[in-house]
DNA sequence: TTGCGTGCAAAGGTTTTGCATGGCA
DNA sequence: TGCCATGCAAAACCTTTGCACGCAA
């Protein structure tokens, strides 16, 4: 849970690049997986749970349990602090899966109240609100 | 998906001796097993999901998958509707993994104001909020 | 009797672990 | 050199499915 990196290996860095140029958004194990796959690169699938765990430690990468049947989801935080979605919410649309980033003061509002009036602290990052989004409802 | 009962079996009847017996609260599949070994009732956990299954299709029971890692979570409703937790949020810690149900006025605020500035429909039943509670704060 | 319900075993999928090897510092 | 990281295989889990038998109606 708290083991961090100590050295700076060919796949470790295989992982960052796939975390830098996919940017933000979420992935799976599995996407890596078929990545590294289609690009030839030699990455075992073990080794990337175990990085992940390393960069979850380190704050780099977040966790999430989004679906609820299948795997497990991730996403890429950043060296960057504070900015990213680090203080977001997000929702998650149950017929078209999408995701959907909740920047609003009123959250930061309700974070408060939830602290103050019943004692919870709140962690946004991992928090995820389930529902039906604008585009779905209006069909 | 759309299965429902059919026939009443000593088996459906134990499951539901044991919602009612337990009254509101959170279970997984492995509790029921539990207590059926421990009771010495043989119901086959091919069953248990079976039957749950059924009872979510007739809304008498509700699933979540509040934890990340381990198995799927139930909730007893029974068949009383608009009460039980049907309206409520859950708040689960992080630390102790107790699940505390959060009813208040201002979640019915917050969900309001999601739904008209950002067009999402949330459902409370499936949403959970992560973090430290008040006891594991205090440590 | 009809056909659903049950339960064992086996498969499915994701994640973890053991152990020997390989690679960074 | 020392120790961590890797990766294969296997295990651990939770859940679903196939199939034959049993039981409710």
């Amino acid at each position: 849970m708290d083991i961090k990196t100590k050295y700076n290996t060919k796949q470790k860095q295989e992982i960052l690049n796939f975390l830098e140029s996919k940017g933000p958004g979420h992935f799976t194990v599995a996407d890596l997986d078929m990545y590294f796959k289609t690009k030839g690169i030699k990455v075992g699938t073990t080794t990337i749970y175990r990085q992940l765990d390393k960069l979850i430690s380190e704050g780099v990468v977040k966790k999430y349990n989004i679906d609820e049947t299948s795997s497990a989801c991730y996403e890429y935080i950043g060296q960057s602090d504070a900015n990213g979605c680090q203080q977001m919410f997000h929702l998650k649309c149950e017929k078209c899966g999408k995701i959907i980033h909740l920047e609003c003061h009123e959250v930061t509002l309700f974070e408060e109240h939830i602290a103050e009036h019943h004692g919870f602290k709140v962690d946004p990052m991992r928090t995820v609100f389930y529902g039906i989004c604008k585009d779905c409802a209006a069909l």
